[in-house]
DNA sequence: AACTAATAACTGAATGCTCATTCACTTCGC
DNA sequence: GCGAAGTGAATGAGCATTCAGTTATTAGTT
């Protein structure tokens, strides 16, 4: 069992160090962060940072690595346990990205303030994860274009990333406003509605086949 | 004529300055961006910097409110033109947001980008012109509330933002990947589309009314 | 129009501060 | 008592900001 304990002694101070890091970029940014400040809110000295990270780029990158991870995880299993069609699923999708948000601010608004930042500036990352998620919504809207209940004169790429962008910029109010459960699952299905009603089939889509 | 030719040059060289540090923090980002890149941008020396703007702070927030008051009037006026409804309006609205955006790359990437970080780190920084800009739309969509032929069952205020957010995410990619005008075209008239779709009314929208 | 002086605009090397990173040393687990 | 894990003070690089010195502009004087 040594073996066993020096693993979970090890990744538990790893794991210390990611929610450090967490909070302390959620709160102040990457750039205004210090490796100290992350060392004191994780509880060990500056150097012991680096037997568990190359430096802080590396640290903020496995950052996201370990939390998308576990954002697409949660989400893939709630969508499956979500019955039904396309169209609930996609409801679940926007009550999931909220409520998942809500209940965790600080990594609402690490990814919703970071995201761009790292994913531009932090050289040669290419963010596999990002497109992961990004993936989970894409092929939900495909899904529904075979199917029918979607419909297919947009692309669904493009279609995936408004509503990301949607999502993203309304977390980005609600992580910052402190606002209460109640008003977030009502603001999650006005969005749902819209964007649901937004893609849905209407006479008008294929004008040229008059059949 | 001496004093306006003073007057002239300076402000000539302000200009200049943003412009250089525009170039530099699209590219590089703020805080990978030198005071002196910015200079060299420019083609002055770094200590000119400093009788125009108090910090590289204030430099990054000067540029904010510059751009996006020459935004904000040209998104304004364009509109004005547009003749008809709400519904043309809105559509203009879209097509706008992606064609300046495109015919200012720098521009689209440095907002896109640094909006949010500099939202929330630039200590005591409201960003009232982004603001505005979010007003311009939701005034649109207020009045096509009233007159009916936007569905009234939604929060102007969040639909807003979430069209911003869809925007801005799909503006993001199209700056990054150098896409030809047409597909921009295109992908605008998508989005356009969707969003007015999801947000004229319906029977279903008001199920307590069965009147 | 030429000269002078006063003022403003500009310059860029020097200053000093802020961290990321390292490493000689200590502590822990076995 | 050995190897691994952890420590935190010391190092040094990077960079924002300053300021003594230089150059351009304007106004005043003859």
């Amino acid at each position: 069992m040594a073996k066993a304990d020096r693993q979970r002694g090890n990744s538990e101070k790893r794991e210390r160090i990611l929610q450090g890091a967490l909070r302390a970029f959620a709160q102040n940014g990457f750039y205004n962060t210090r490796v100290s400040d992350v060392a004191s809110e994780a509880g060990v000295a500056d150097g012991t940072i680096y037997l568990y990270f190359k430096n802080k780029d590396d640290l903020l990158i496995s950052l996201f690595e370990d939390r998308m991870e576990w954002i697409i995880d949660r989400l893939r299993d709630e969508l499956e346990a979500v019955d039904g069609g396309v169209l609930p699923r996609l409801r679940a999708f926007v009550q999931l990205h909220f409520h998942l948000a809500v209940e965790h601010r600080d990594l609402a608004e690490f990814i919703t303030v970071e995201l761009r930042q790292s994913a531009k500036f932090v050289k040669e990352y290419e963010n596999p994860k990002f497109g992961a998620y990004l993936e989970i919504l894409r092929s939900l809207i495909e899904r529904g274009q075979r199917e029918g209940v979607l419909r297919s004169d947009l692309d669904s790429r493009l279609v995936s990333r408004a509503i990301f962008g949607a999502l993203d910029e309304v977390l980005l109010q609600l992580a910052l406003a402190h606002k209460p459960p109640a008003d977030v699952t009502d603001e999650a299905h006005q969005i749902a509605e819209m964007l649901i009603d937004g893609l849905t089939p209407r006479e008008h889509h294929k004008p040229t086949s008059t059949e």
